[in-house]
DNA sequence: GACCAGGTCCTTG
DNA sequence: CAAGGACATGGT
């Protein structure tokens, strides 16, 4: 994969509050519809956690529009803003705090699964956590595994890497490059779970 | 018109 | 704990 793609420069935002929101956004949604939210929070001043903390849900809903899912979002997004104000100040001070402490934290807000917090906790904080993803779980599934476990596909990677952030980033941005590009879903076996026996393979290789 | 998208939560059996 | 449904817009 990194001879196709090289360095990917991952997460694509602006600031470490955008990273946070197009997480949330993203959920079980294209990113192209994510862009046009971002594009117009921006325009609108609603691009940190400061100042969606303090703005009505009404607002907030009717500028992610585009995501999908936006009551579900607005609300979820508002919630975590406000929680990360209140308990930490800002961003930038709830990302000193140790890993631990802050899986802990994120994972307890609603709204913020594994995928979620993985990726906030790599690219917002820049721990050293590898992200799994839908495509990471097809992918990794059809060539072969399939009897393993979330997390500890997670620690197998970050062991491997030894916690070297730079490749932690580019290596979950380069499963959802071939993901998009070349590993789409199968109907009959919808989203492949590592511990489910699949039966199908590769339908193209890879570049 | 069906199917899918860089999930997560809540409810059931 | 596994399985099923809900959440919703935009692209193919």
């Amino acid at each position: 994969m990194y001879e196709r793609y090289g360095d990917l420069h991952w997460w694509p935002a602006d600031t470490a509050d955008e990273v946070i929101i197009g997480a949330v956004l993203t959920q079980n949604t294209s990113w192209k519809n994510v862009e046009k939210c971002m594009e117009r929070l921006r325009s609108e001043k609603l691009n940190t956690l400061k100042a969606i903390s303090g703005a009505s849900l009404h607002t907030i809903s009717e500028n992610i529009r585009s995501s999908g899912f936006y009551n579900q979002k607005a609300q979820r997004l508002k919630m975590i803003s406000v929680s990360i104000v209140r308990v930490y100040g800002s961003l930038e001070r709830m990302c000193n705090k140790n890993s631990e402490e802050l899986e802990k934290f994120l994972s307890s807000l609603r709204g913020v699964g594994p995928e979620t917090m993985e990726s906030i906790m790599l690219y917002a904080c820049e721990k050293p956590f590898f992200v799994v993803d839908k495509y990471t779980v097809r992918i990794l599934g059809r060539v072969g595994f399939r009897d393993i476990e979330r997390g500890t596909l997670r620690s197998l990677v970050e062991a491997e890497f030894h916690g070297d952030l730079k490749k932690l980033k580019n290596y979950h941005a380069m499963f959802v490059e071939t993901g998009k590009n070349y590993c789409k879903k199968v109907p009959d076996c919808d989203g492949c779970p590592l511990n489910k026996v699949c039966s199908y393979s590769m339908e193209r290789r890879l570049p």
